[in-house]
DNA sequence: GGAATGTTTGACACTGATGTCAAACATATG
DNA sequence: CATATGTTTGACATCAGTGTCAAACATTCC
């Protein structure tokens, strides 16, 4: 192999993750993607092709490295902490003060709504492999007789999901995590009473 | 008044707002705008003045339009009702086939985060009035025992805000209503625990 | 060292959107 | 009817962003 690429591809992913959770997905000119990745402009054309691309990176990424704490967090053994572990990790993702506010995924999911088929899909797939950890996690609770036999756990499952996002809203809308703290704390009363 | 206005102000943001509302802020061109409200561009820029001014209308709008039911339900004395019709409102909009999906002002608080000043304050201005809609029913359930004293109204008022919120987005990234009406099912269960 | 391979670079053409404007137009009022 | 007032219309200049390309370049392998 000769002609070897000089960028590092996961700062690059890293740097365009950033822009597009910051700015948006349309908003976010090639321009300005390759300036935060420290890359000229046709070096992303040539090596992704095209924005489109560039954003399913991002995606998958992002799902990864600030995703993968939510999901380790759901594996704890003791429900009420890996529930709360979930939440918290969201807030501590919302709390660090390099990242944009909000969320890319959420974000990513009202804007591409119908319209973008791939990375809507990506968004969607996401949703639902978190939404598979947490009713994991509910059913070994279940199991373990943390939960009643006849709670649906499914349904659980989504609730929490779209806890996170409601969270990532008012983070986003409000600027502050007062909003998003509190819905945690709620959400997890609730679970209290579920459980008990 | 000689050389009056030919359309119809009230069609024009009804038109506008539902571009928006589909295509979000950034995405919608004003030929978009133009073309779906049957008005020439150019009346639009003299009418107006611009993009903004018309997101900014289109906002006000949807607080009163698909907004205001959802505050008239909280008027309700009967708080489990008033909470269950805030909630099925939501539902109720989501399920209306002639309606984009998802919401306009989620969509737009994510968008334009905190880049565009003017819509971000009227969003934040709209959920802070949502906030306080649900804060008063829940104060006044809580004067008439349907609420016990110990519990915080401003936090749950938040949650619920926060749980509407999240049902949008799972609306618009799944594209069905049924993680959304998991999600209101779920949170009046949590509710019911409440008070009881 | 020299060829081969793939990358970087800057320039280019193109498209789509914005915002402005003057002229044409319609209507209410005197 | 004439005038004043404000609206509609289509054309225009401008700008920002996209995507492409050929030439220059760097590195590996023979």
């Amino acid at each position: 192999m000769a002609g070897v690429r000089k960028f590092d591809e996961d700062a690059v992913i890293d740097a365009v993750m950033r822009v597009f959770w910051e700015k948006g997905y349309g908003a976010a000119a090639m321009a300005d993607l390759a300036d935060a990745a420290g890359v000229q402009r046709g070096s992303l054309y040539h090596a992704y092709g095209g924005k489109e691309e560039l954003l399913l990176r991002a995606l998958d990424r992002y799902a990864e490295r600030p995703g993968g704490a939510a999901r380790a967090a759901l594996a704890v053994p003791d429900l009420r902490r890996a529930i709360e572990g979930f939440l918290d990790s969201h807030l501590a993702r919302m709390a660090e003060p390099s990242n944009p506010a909000g969320c890319l995924m959420c974000q990513t999911a009202l804007e591409c709504g119908g319209r973008d088929p791939a990375p809507s899909q990506r968004v969607r797939r996401q949703f639902l492999r978190t939404e598979a950890a947490l009713r994991a996690a509910l059913d070994r609770g279940r199991e373990t007789g943390q939960l009643p036999e006849t709670e649906d756990t499914g349904s659980l499952a989504r609730f929490f999901l779209g806890v996170s996002r409601g969270m990532a809203v008012l983070h986003r809308a409000y600027g502050d995590l007062e909003a998003a703290r509190d819905m945690a704390r709620t959400a997890l009363e609730a679970l209290d009473r579920l459980m008990s």
